[in-house]
DNA sequence: CTGTTAGCGCGTTCAG
DNA sequence: CTGAACGCGCTAACAG
């Protein structure tokens, strides 16, 4: 508990100077820096930055706002902010929304009252309100995995579209016809950018949407099992099924197994979203992944490049690409 | 970028009164409440905590330190951590030390700069200095998971002895007698217990401890593959596994498939720590569940009270028991 | 190379 | 019920 203060005093120099040897910032000559360092040890001296970012209104510090660390795809994606952060001396504060604008407001205000010095944002809903409140403090935010219609902000997210559009021509390549796409909520524009490619492929394909086999859901396990559920009702029934997410594929699958159904045997699976090979075993899911850990460091450069001032002046719309993986869940070519 | 003074300006009063309505303090006439709400609003004004809790010595955050928040378990326990703490309140930082000490003190370090209020630690290795550098800043600290024996500290953790020494007489009871135990590194507590219970289950069966069979590596699947090539190549070969948490048992399910060998015909296995419901699509390793959101939980409430001098003056040491859950990787009655 | 002055934004203390 | 003065611990700006 003691204050720069009282290391000065017991080195026997004004207090700006145990400053200059703490940060390594202006001139300390040796034998003066080799005192100060000799007080710091023998009092325990810890600096308060709160003290410290008070006076130099930065607190190297930035926010992740997502919808649910417990994902492994945030996980991921966390892990590259955090990386990318700390390679530049930066801390993070994570908050987890659950998809709730609720508490996205509610932890943007807290964060901006801690005064971040920089919002990477997974936006619970396409609203531009909550872009607008950060940037009225002077805060910059980069917008992350989702796109918000209009905002006038740095953007890094993955083709959506582009990788459902490519899963669903994999399963229509593979002789599907009747093909049902289990996405996320509404609102949320990966969910739909997903139902969108779906779409395209259908169309291009010159077939019709069957408004019976697109379900807008949570991305969640249970959200997938309940929707898999209404699927397997409908008939004809479809032979293939694209999930929105990894955790919507996990649910289809339980519910695919309670109806006594084999993948890809009696249904063909593909998902967005790869599983980390940490947590499976035997991966078999057919799947568009994401390069989640490099939107995490994309997003985090590219803030960290404004709070520098070394951005160019125009917003940035980062799209990277997913790679489609094709393993046993797609099966082989039917009838 | 409005200040308390602004609002103060702008509503005609005191800054002190803003400081009332804001933080509902004192006496404010319903009147003058009004008006400053309205200039706050006005303004955009946003507090800024750093202040506040330069003035008020008190951050109203946490700091949790763990390994590695990609493990399931550990997200979990994190969940419990964050939700008791937002009950209170009160914030949380995480950060990730990879079992590295370096790391661990690095964060501490950066931690007590930040003036959090109180440290949830799960020490990197069995070191006391930690422990006590956090208590020389007057922060308390709660060792979470992990024994330090001789620390001065509050503890919360799990009866990993206990849980090993269930599972290992499981596999007895199945009339396993050669069984190899895959554990973490030495020096950690968890890991060490994990291999006392084993040998108590071996001893008080009358069999003796094959130090052939003793493994300690990391808490990683690499680590749980290699470990498992190594016992494979014993003979006469093991028909029993027990993997220390829930990486090595799948690094293992991945060194035993590439062996060609079955779970449970050719090799029984269990193992710590369960995979949450949410990752896997079939659960069928029989475990040592530990009861990760109720350990974070009860560590924060242990935390808080400490802070809120609540707590009783002596250190608490809380033992939370595991859960056996059998399941199809541990096989039926053997020979 | 070192020091002085001043003030970051807020809340405690004490006075009205 | 409201306000003035002061200082939390630190560093920017400006001397010397």
């Amino acid at each position: 508990m003691a204050t720069i203060r009282d290391v000065a005093k017991q080195a026997g120099v004004a207090p700006i100077t145990v400053s200059r040897v703490v940060n390594n910032s202006g001139y300390v000559s040796e034998k003066t820096r080799a005192r100060v360092e000799t007080a710091i040890a023998d009092l325990g001296y810890v600096p308060n930055v709160l003290a410290r970012s008070l006076r130099s209104r930065r607190t190297d510090t930035l926010a992740l706002i997502l919808s649910d660390i417990s994902n492994p795809f945030w996980t991921t994606v966390a892990r590259g902010v955090e990386d990318a952060a700390s390679d530049a001396g930066f801390n993070v504060i994570l908050c987890n929304t659950d998809e709730s604008e609720i508490e996205q407001d509610k932890y943007l205000h807290v964060l901006l009252q801690k005064q971040v010095d920089g919002v990477l944002l997974v936006p619970a809903r396409s609203a531009l309100e909550p872009i607008q409140f950060v940037q009225s403090q002077d805060t910059p935010v980069v917008v992350l995995d989702r796109l918000i219609p209009d905002a006038q902000a740095d953007t890094v997210r993955c083709d959506s579209e582009g990788g459902a559009y490519q899963l669903t021509r994999l399963l229509l390549s593979l002789g599907h016809r009747r093909i049902a796409v289990l996405s996320g909520p509404q609102g949320v524009s990966t969910a739909e950018d997903r139902v969108a490619g779906y779409r395209r492929a259908l169309t291009e394909a010159g077939l019709d949407v069957d408004p019976a086999l697109v379900y807008y859901g949570q991305f969640s396990l249970e959200s997938g099992y309940t929707m898999t559920q209404r699927v397997l009702a409908v008939t004809p029934r479809p032979s293939g099924l694209f999930a929105g997410n990894n955790f919507i594929a996990i649910g289809a699958l339980r519910a695919l197994r309670d109806a006594e159904l084999q993948v890809p045997e009696d249904l063909a699976l593909v998902g967005f979203d790869d599983l980390p090979a940490d947590l499976v075993v035997d991966p078999f899911l057919t799947v568009a992944a994401q390069p989640a850990y490099e939107m995490g460091r994309r997003a985090t450069e590219l803030l960290l490049a404004r709070l520098s001032g070394a951005a160019p002046e125009a917003y940035q719309e980062v799209m990277l690409p997913t790679e489609i993986i094709v393993r046993q869940s797609s099966g082989q070519a039917v009838g």
